[in-house]
RNA sequence: GUGGCUGUAGCUCAGUUGGCAGAGCACCGGGUUGUGGUCCCGGUUGUCGUGGGUUCAAUUCCCAUCAGUCACCCCA
């Protein structure tokens, strides 16, 4: 039997690196609850036709096949893949269980995803995402546009991380501004905008002439409005001076300016309008958002998402939604690499309770009972070896205390194995320094 | 999916113009008749990513494959 090998882009961390992903998960968790939004798990996979309904993702999706499945069979219509993000599994949702739901529907998902994609550092095959989103029926008022960036400012906050920067655009500033100039593909221009920062705006015009069959003039206007970048609203300003018309991009701008002050007036430096932003799914209608982290630029975006008026929607009823979701893989991937995410043990114990010998291990276990009952993660050592031994185990996993019991009536002995200092203690009693009781996530 | 670079011990890396595989750190044992971390002594790390080919002989050369990484594509 040859030695079991990974499988690219299918990451599995360590146990330390597990207990540092559930402290992300709990506080982004914590942050959407505390926002009003309710829990949602959809199934992992979706009729192949929903799956592709949008955009060329045809060739990421992951197939679903049963390995004895007649290959000459029907398979077609009601073949099935594996999601590749949670917006389109609940758009799904949402349509079939819309006789359930209340509207406004604020709800939260975090699961699993899978894309087809070549892997890279921060970037695999089977994903976490963690993500929001709010629709409503026939109409989404734009206040929830604003509201989305102000959770997500929260969620990030609340972790270990650099501080985040989350950059908003509007799809109808673009799409009425190159309509105002007179540009016929607006898709084939966003993506060329898109590459700003990669290419350089030389190339960015070329591009912009190549594919979207823009005018000298043209690209110099389409660049003009992509170095747009303001944190307040005085990219309305700016983009007006370019002096272009169109009511989409003044739908747009109104959309923007209402994001931008909102995050200003309550979360100050988070949010700035980014004339840039484009994304790349083609089913955002609206306000489209990405995130950096400062003095992380080079990793790209953690979090992104926007509105969609489209993708919910049969016969003459529509959902139309706004959602942003953390790639929550993708940044433990890139801090792991980094070496910017720590944890002060890697197990949960807070108590090595030591064995004198194993005549006594019952006297040990009553210990970590009564320890264990009020709520101080304990576990019993392994061996009764030498204590320096069993003080050894508990330092190898960063365990912060090791428990001596008392030998023929002696009281207990509690020592802090990083300091050194060992005192008289009893199991019904004594607690942990706050801070040690679970392990720390820095 | 296309192309480039990389793959030797748990980690960081040497090395062999083809001839029995190395260092530091880590780990284990002892010095220390049971309370660790310092120090000293000793020990083990290993299908040289995997599978083929060439050769008397391959970790070394060749091919394929897998994995990691970078660029493109795309995106969390």
């Amino acid at each position: 039997m040859s030695k079991p090998t990974p499988i690219s882009g299918f990451p599995e961390w360590t146990p330390a690196q597990r207990m540092i992903e559930q402290f992300v998960l709990d506080r982004i968790r914590n942050t959407f609850e505390l926002y009003g939004f309710a829990p949602l798990e959809t199934r992992s996979v979706e009729p192949l036709d929903q799956l592709l309904r949008k955009g060329d993702t045809a060739k990421e999706v992951y197939v679903l096949r049963r390995l004895q499945a007649d290959t000459d069979g029907p398979a077609g219509d009601d073949s099935l893949g594996l999601h590749f993000d949670l917006t389109v599994p609940f758009a799904r949702y949402v349509l079939e269980n819309a006789g359930k739901l209340q509207f406004p529907f604020r709800r939260y998902q975090i699961q699993k995803v899978w894309r087809g994609e070549r892997p890279q550092e921060g970037r695999y095959r089977e994903f976490l995402q963690a993500d929001i989103d709010i629709v409503d029926r026939d109409t989404l008022p734009a206040h929830y546009e604003a509201e989305m960036p102000l959770v997500i400012g929260d969620a990030l906050r609340s972790l270990p991380i650099p501080a985040v920067r989350i950059q908003v655009n509007n799809r109808k500033i673009c799409e009425g501004f190159y309509r105002g100039i007179g540009l016929t593909d607006p898709e084939a221009a966003l993506r060329a905008v898109d590459k700003l920062d990669k290419i350089g705006p030389t190339r960015v015009a070329e591009l912009l002439a190549e594919t979207a069959g823009a005018s000298e003039a043209q690209a110099k206007a389409c660049l003009a409005l992509a170095e747009i970048s303001a944190p307040d609203a005085s990219f309305a300003d700016a983009v007006r001076a370019l002096g272009v018309s169109d009511p989409l991009l003044d739908e747009g701008i109104e959309e923007l300016v209402r994001v931008v002050e909102t995050a200003a007036a309550h979360s100050p430096g988070l949010c700035v309008a980014d004339l840039r932003i484009a994304r790349g799914l083609d089913y955002y209608t609206g306000t489209v958002y990405e995130t950096q982290m400062v003095g992380y630029e080079r990793f790209g975006s953690i979090c992104s998402g926007g509105r969609y008026d489209n993708l919910a929607s049969s016969g003459t009823v529509s959902f139309p939604g706004v959602g942003i979701s953390i790639g929550v893989t993708r940044l433990l991937g890139l801090l792991f690499g980094a070496d910017e995410l720590s944890i002060s043990r890697s197990v949960p114990t807070c108590v090595l309770v030591a064995v004198g010998s194993e005549d006594e291990r019952p006297a040990s276990n009553r210990v970590a009972e009564a320890l264990r009952s009020r709520g101080v993660p304990t576990e019993v050592s392994p061996s009764a070896a030498k204590f320096g031994k069993q003080i050894r185990y508990a330092e190898r996993r960063g365990i912060p205390y090791v428990w001596f019991p008392g030998a023929e009536g002696a009281p207990d002995e509690v020592k802090d194995i990083r300091s050194g200092e060992q005192v008289a203690a009893a199991a019904g009693e004594w607690t942990p320094a706050r801070d040690d009781l679970k392990p720390l996530v820095s």
